[in-house]
DNA sequence: AATGAATGAGGTTTCATTCAT
DNA sequence: AATGAATGAAACCTCATTCAT
């Protein structure tokens, strides 16, 4: 009846940047409410679109959320993973700088709401734990403990039990992030990130450091 | 089939039993789904009542959920109160001691789940966030601060501005506890908590130690 | 085991005095609540029994209810049946005699909410409504028919059709009963039901007389 | 047995009609079986939809009867006020059209049974009885008032006190409506509401009146 | 491709009635 | 005779998912 090329769409938007504006609705939404209590609604009017439209591009809730844990966390541990290859300085300062930039890219921002999100509500849907685990957990506990290795060679570190420590090194930063996106503990929202990172950082070093020269 | 005598009544009274059947119950179910997810229903088949029985003795969810905290968060962190108002030897040991006991008692136990869950779920439910800010977490935050400022009286820790070290130094031990109640991280699973909690002690004690004598 | 005559009651009140505590106790909650919101467990403890103790005396709610009427509505029927048939004045004054003992009686006191509690709940309770029909309604028509008929007899009134008449003449009293025991209509609250009563009474009389002399 | 061209859908869009088809299900609900006594199920299937589309139109059950009340019986009360304004013939004619219309409009359809549902339940339900007192009660007593004024004013009715007769004047009327939708008063059956309106209003305007001239 | 009306299972809470004590 | 703990059938309301348009 009518040849393609001349349809006028009825809807503006281009399929090709949906999917993006859908998955950054989610993410709000996610990070702000909980997996559970998210409302596809809610993410729907988020994205300006219908709730309907949501369905067309995600089979259903669990999909949406794996899709946006992929399209936002992935990119940053690939991006440190590098930066521990073609280091050169000392190990300490190996360590802060993956800690900071892994605070600036995801602690500081929504993402985190993720972390705090996953340690709850993983074990209600255990197929988002294991996706979850194997992505980013993994991959990132890999993070740090390379580093222990590297400091721990260099004679920098005592030696330590990668396997206790890793997770260890990480707590703070996690519970950071926690509480950055949690009503428990008021008190966290009278502290500085930056000044809680530095108090840290300074303190783990010396944790980790070898019997003073 | 079954003679008049064996006939076994449809309920039992258990007035003084079943509060702590009900709370045992809650606690289990909260800590396995989560506040929003748990169902009463649930709870009370767990305890062995009726939905309607539940009723009977907390007024709703809500306060369910309150008297599961109290009953079973607000006792430990007494005791460690007087802990440590009598405590004699060095602050590094009272540390331990500290954050040993409090591992064991909430750490090791079911309670774990709550921090989870709360750290979790507070956000969608403003009235438990103040009640546990105020009934558990300006408590708990309370008994860190105290050793801290001990030990730097003393001169066995360097200077440091407790607001923030307070929560850092809690972080590890709340991140092993949301480790062990999580699906997050398969890798904790095969850490022992004991030797995590001696490498983090071990660990903390020298990242606040004055400088060497 | 032990003669009759020697056992102390375990409980206080005697079984005689229990009926009337239970029916002024259901009078007063049916009549703030209405038929259908009342809750027994309330019944019970305004009459200081367990919820037990009232299926003990009444084989259910609806029981309950049908004794509240027949113990508190029936008498005062009677006795205006009598008061018309010995009155020897113009029928005028006796129609204004039976409005007002009617309004002293049942109008005035908690009787009256059981009016607008039929009323309106009557309907989903088809046995209710059968009862309190031929044992209230029917009885109380009569009345007032027969003071009309009486009046029309000696001339005083009009000749009017009974049947059309005497539920017109009762409706200015029911809706007053109503008014008093209901939230609608703010405005009544300010009425003070002895000069409505006058004022209605003097109305009445006046559209009933005959033609003016 | 069925051809797939015949298969019918599972449900029909019907966005438009559905408000209005809603409204009327739930008139027929309300006035048969009470506010309360009303389930929103019953209210859905008579409507021929499910219990989850009464919740896209109306917030919940009180928003619904309000949005019954509103569309059925203020405007009714805003035609009379018309009426009233533009009457030009004497006031006993005029007090025969308002109560003959308000019971052709009101009175002898569905909507009567809200009067008697408001009177009875309106103490269960304060929002809701602020809510009938504004909308209804005020604005229908101001049409009576208003014409008595007028019949006082022109010398057709003798001086009165209008807060009292007014309610005395819309009684029968009301208690009439009531009588219609309730299964108490059998009597009532058998009477026809157009001779007991006739019957009312001859006697009413009597017992207005003037001191014959 | 997009919509949003419609569904219905499932959650919390209430209360008449029963029955072990 | 009396209690009150226990039951379980509703009731209201929510929301992931479907599908007619």
């Amino acid at each position: 009846m009518s040849s393609p090329t001349e349809t006028k769409p009825r809807w503006e938007r281009r399929k090709d940047a949906r999917p993006q504006e859908l998955l950054a609705a989610a993410l709000e939404q996610f990070v702000e409410r909980g997996y559970a209590a998210t409302r596809l609604e809610d993410v729907a009017r988020r994205a300006g679109v219908s709730k309907g439209t949501l369905y067309l591009y995600f089979e259903n809730k669990e999909e949406l959320f794996k899709a946006v844990v992929r399209d936002s966390i992935v990119l940053p541990i690939g991006e440190a993973e590098h930066t521990i290859s073609g280091y050169d300085g000392d190990s300490g300062a190996l360590l802060r700088v993956i800690l900071m930039s892994w605070w600036d890219q995801i602690g500081a921002t929504k993402l985190a709401g993720i972390s705090k999100l996953m340690m709850a509500e993983s074990g209600n849907f255990p197929d988002l734990a294991r996706f979850y685990n194997e992505e980013v957990i993994a991959r990132g506990n890999g993070l740090i403990t390379r580093v222990l290795e590297r400091g721990m060679d260099s004679g920098e570190f005592r030696r330590l039990d990668t396997a206790l420590m890793t997770p260890i090194l990480t707590a703070p930063v996690l519970m950071l992030e926690m509480w950055t996106h949690s009503q428990v503990s008021c008190a966290m929202s009278q502290i500085a990130p930056a000044a809680y990172m530095d108090a840290y950082i300074d303190f783990a070093v010396r944790g980790l450091a070898a019997a003073a020269a």
